[in-house]
DNA sequence: CCGCCGCAATCGGTGCTACCGATCGTTGCA
DNA sequence: TGCAACGATCGGTAGCACCGATTGCGGCGG
């Protein structure tokens, strides 16, 4: 369009000359012959329409108005070695902005304890992090208003990849009396559905746990819980018993009120994994960060390793 | 050096696809194909070694980090057109700053009544305006101090170019009582070499009335002006005579104490011109502006047209 | 469910031009 | 007067920007 033909690297060279006085020196500081060089100013002064050195034999000095537009020309390659030295920063992996979103029975328990090592691997990194349920986080990352979110797997969506990083199993929750907490070993099968609190319609929490305890009933709208703390503390009054993600049951036993164990049944929990368009360039990114949280897969859960898991197979 | 390859075409490309959201319409926009764009597009992101945009089918979105570095490209591209349009006001003749040299002699008189001209003809020039002696003007033109320099021709050098623009008569000037002012036809015959007044050494203007009236004899030194003006109080003093410039002369022939009157030899006189550096490539200009001097040459003076005066013939 | 459309990526071919080495012309110096 | 330095110029070459055509993919309408 308007800058016709205007060249960064003849504005080197322009500056050069410029500076050393001199066209032979120039080209070799810039690494072309002293023809190439030569062609080039000229080519430079034609589209600029200015002559900008006056050439004598033993002299070659910038004219009044080449002396101007060598500074405006300096002005450029600032700007553009600016751009270049930001291209460099950005380059580095896992650096910069990232969006993260979180499921909420996740967050509060899991990230507490995981920002640090990821500070520690990537300092550069800078985490902008946002809690909601499972299908906002997954429009949001569709949208690209999140880069990346950690749900449960698996998150069925042809746009998007995820990796599976850890297997967080269920810890059964009950009042400290409740028959369930004398039993020698329970398993799903021993939960009765109708004294089983649950979460809100949306959190991906509810659903599983109704999943591994057979088809819905209709529950009591009174016996749903708007959060995890809130389910925990209606636990505690006595109101039920319900399936909690181990993360969320940690160093919470021993308050007197509930009581916490695990089940017999090892496919009891869901797995955690991160997911992230499909189309998103930084996909290696991604995946170097999941080989991360995997490989810092908080205790008491197992840790998932291998391929990510492609967009339609999630 | 260090901006390998980069290209301000390539980042107005990636700026476009950037603002537009569509390689194709970005294409046309920019006068290229689709295709070249695209690759530009690729060769840009791997010089910056950075994905500047996600790509979907239907969705062409920059990436956290290409929005940065777009920015920054953007401001690239804004030096770049801002040294554009310096360029385009440079490229215009007569314009920008310009050092001009006047000798002593001659500057008081003739530019007074000269930059109203000057500036209506050119109003982007800005003149730097130095008065000095020929040898000085004509080495500091010789070293770049100056651009050019209005003097008494011929200026021996053939470093240097010329062209003259109006022949300025001398005329004579004396005491009103003396008795050259009594005469009905004075020529330079007719001046006596003893009662003449000088300019110190260094002023052409002596060297030429010294030539016009023959050999030089020994004048007494207190016969010397350091000015024009001096010498006009010596001249009104009753010391003597001399030779002025018709310039110096206008507007003070009645002051009652001077007589001045026009010499019989059409000869007595001095070739006002320009000169400038043979090398500098403003020669052109210098010529213009020339041309436009010596069309406006001063009533009284004989106005010289023709080619410059080359270095070497001046 | 299929075929069409829109779009970016890709491919093969072409012409421009940045570049080089060599040479020229000028200038200053020994 | 010959020599050294320097920028301009020239002919030839190779790289690459560009183009048109095609592919591949995803969305949408029938």
């Amino acid at each position: 369009m308007t800058l016709a033909g205007l060249s960064l690297r003849d504005l080197e060279y322009a500056v050069a000359v410029g500076r050393l006085r001199h066209f032979g020196r120039a080209a070799e500081q810039c690494g072309v012959s002293q023809s190439a060089l030569s062609e080039q100013i000229r080519k430079l002064e034609a589209i600029l329409g200015v002559a900008l050195f006056e050439r004598t034999r033993r002299r070659v000095e910038p004219t009044p108005r080449g002396a101007l537009l060598l500074r405006r020309a300096e002005a450029v390659l600032a700007e553009a070695r600016f751009l270049i030295a930001a291209a460099q920063h950005a380059a580095e992996p896992l650096s910069g902005e990232l969006r993260l979103g979180v499921i909420a029975t996740l967050g509060p328990y899991y990230l507490p304890g995981l920002l640090g090592a990821l500070r520690a691997r990537f300092p550069r990194l800078q985490l902008r992090l946002t809690e909601a349920r499972t299908a906002e986080l997954l429009q949001q990352v569709r949208r690209g208003e999140l880069d990346a979110a950690l749900l449960a797997l698996p998150a069925d969506d042809a746009e998007l990849s995820a990796q599976a990083l850890f297997f967080e199993p269920f810890h059964l929750v009950c009042p400290a009396q409740h028959v369930l907490s004398q039993m020698a070993r329970v398993t799903l099968a021993d939960l009765d559905r109708d004294g089983m609190l649950l979460l809100e319609e949306g959190h991906c929490l509810r659903d599983q746990a109704l999943a591994l305890c057979g088809t819905a009933a209709a529950g009591s709208p009174a016996r749903f819980a708007s959060s995890l703390e809130m389910l925990r503390n209606m636990i505690a009054a006595g109101e039920g018993f319900s399936l909690l993600p181990l993360l969320a049951t940690a160093g919470r036993a021993a308050d007197g009120l509930t009581h916490c164990r695990k089940l017999d049944d090892p496919a009891a929990g869901r797995t955690i994994g991160l997911c992230w368009r499909r189309s998103d360039p930084r996909g290696e990114e991604f995946r170097t960060l999941a080989a991360l949280l995997a490989a810092e897969a908080p205790a008491g859960t197992r840790r998932c390793h291998g391929a990510a898991v492609g967009g339609d197979a999630v």
